[in-house]
DNA sequence: CGCTGACATCAGCATGCGCTGATACTATCG
DNA sequence: CGATAGTATCAGCGCATGCTGATGTCAGCG
């Protein structure tokens, strides 16, 4: 239910300026110079994150002259969505049974 | 669509260790002694995540005369995963729309 | 062409945090 | 009552990683 490839994108979403972007790019797809005004963060700081959002499969990258747009996938959030739910079903059904090992 | 409630919940699961202690507990209640002998983790080790997990919200304890139950709570699990659904439905609207900000 | 602005890369620093060993507490058993 | 087993707490260490400043690259514009 919960695979392997999860860990790395809770990983990736464990930081609060990570975390940050993530909602911003929800709702528009922006590119570096807006997130800078956004987040109030240094522009070598966001890109290194934006980094890491796009290694993981987070976000990908649409370049337009000398910007660069940043879109969120859905897939990704999605997939995690999914097996985290998954998770919690499993744990209901087991307070449920309240199925437990003896000692 | 994302409280600033669930960042504390991602980083408490961006851990592999405690993500492994979830997936176990998800399928039957445990204490201490077989989460030790599934993770192969030091017994100081796991307790200390289990603090974690527990503050979190996570889990929740069970005294059993020396023992300790832990059970996972399926709530906390199944705000997250509706949030990160949420924001993975925002953004596939994004993208449909191409909504974006001009430069 | 030079210049500027958008963006990426890299090395260094500093903080956070996960792991450990030592220790203490409690409940059960002989 | 010891003795032991299950568990929690604490201080310390070491590594991972987020932030920064300096620097490089590329595109557009005068």
């Amino acid at each position: 239910m919960l695979m392997s490839a999860d860990t790395d994108v809770i990983r990736v979403l464990a930081d609060p300026l990570r975390l940050r972007i993530i909602t911003l790019l929800a709702r528009e797809t922006l590119c570096t110079t807006h997130l800078v005004a956004e987040t109030g963060a240094r522009q070598t700081n966001l890109s290194n994150h934006l980094r890491v959002l796009r290694e993981a499969g987070l976000v990908e990258t649409e370049p337009c002259g000398r910007f660069t747009y940043y879109r969120l996938r859905p897939e990704t959030l999605e997939g995690l969505a999914g097996s985290l739910a998954g998770l919690a079903a499993t744990a209901r059904e087991t307070a449920a049974t309240d199925r437990r090992r003896a000692c």
